[in-house]
DNA sequence: TAAACATATGAATATGTATTCAAGTATTAA
DNA sequence: TTAATACTTGAATACATATTCATATGTTTA
């Protein structure tokens, strides 16, 4: 039985965005994806130092930063043979370190 | 060829939490989970009205609760014969709301 | 031009997971 | 206690997707 009747959906997120936040999320949910945004946060890296330093094949980094590029998360930059990514905007950034602040919540302890 | 010998990994966010940080990333990158967690928000919710509000089948709904409830995301409440589910703390939605903001970026005329 | 390097892409596969259905547990009312 | 309501859970299935391998494209150098 429904509680009482509610006002159609009373949020603050248009319910046309949720399709492209899911999207967005699922993106970040890989942590090979997630490794490789944390790479290119702060500064430009080529594609073969994302490799690397994270030690994926060339072709995984490269097929993962093609969805992160679709989803203008990453933008990429040639410079001669290489390909730098960078982060596209500062959200990204701010939505890891919100979603840090979470996880390094204290677990609550079922007071009261 | 490695651009240049990178110092390890030089990130504010520590590896240790990068599985972390993509299991909750996965569990919001699922539209029906995304909007599970957006009904409860901001306040207490029942699953059969969650079910409804969504049209999902209160199984569904419930699975996808238990999910996360395990991540600490929502926090159930037994009020007689019914469970409400809230959010957990108020990170879950500064993240949304950060990316929603991200989703609302100008997509960059690619200048310069 | 050809060769070497850096990246991208298509197809195949293996693994994960969202959803459904049926049955189980918990709480209240009769 | 039995019945009814609200929620949970396990198994099955259908679908998505991360990764690999082989190949193709683009860029510089010889």
């Amino acid at each position: 039985m429904t509680t009482k009747k509610q006002p159609s959906t009373p949020q603050l997120i248009p319910e046309e965005l949720v399709p492209q936040l899911a999207d967005l999320f699922s993106l970040m949910g890989d942590t090979s994806r997630l490794r490789i945004i944390l790479s290119c946060l702060h500064e430009p890296i080529s594609v073969s130092d994302i490799a690397n330093q994270l030690k994926l094949s060339q072709s995984l980094v490269s097929h993962h930063l093609r969805l992160l590029k679709a989803a203008r998360m990453v933008r990429p930059e040639r410079r001669g043979k290489q390909v730098f990514y960078v982060a596209a905007d500062r959200h990204v950034q701010c939505v890891i370190e919100d979603m840090a602040e979470h996880v390094s919540e204290p677990h609550g302890v079922e007071e009261e």
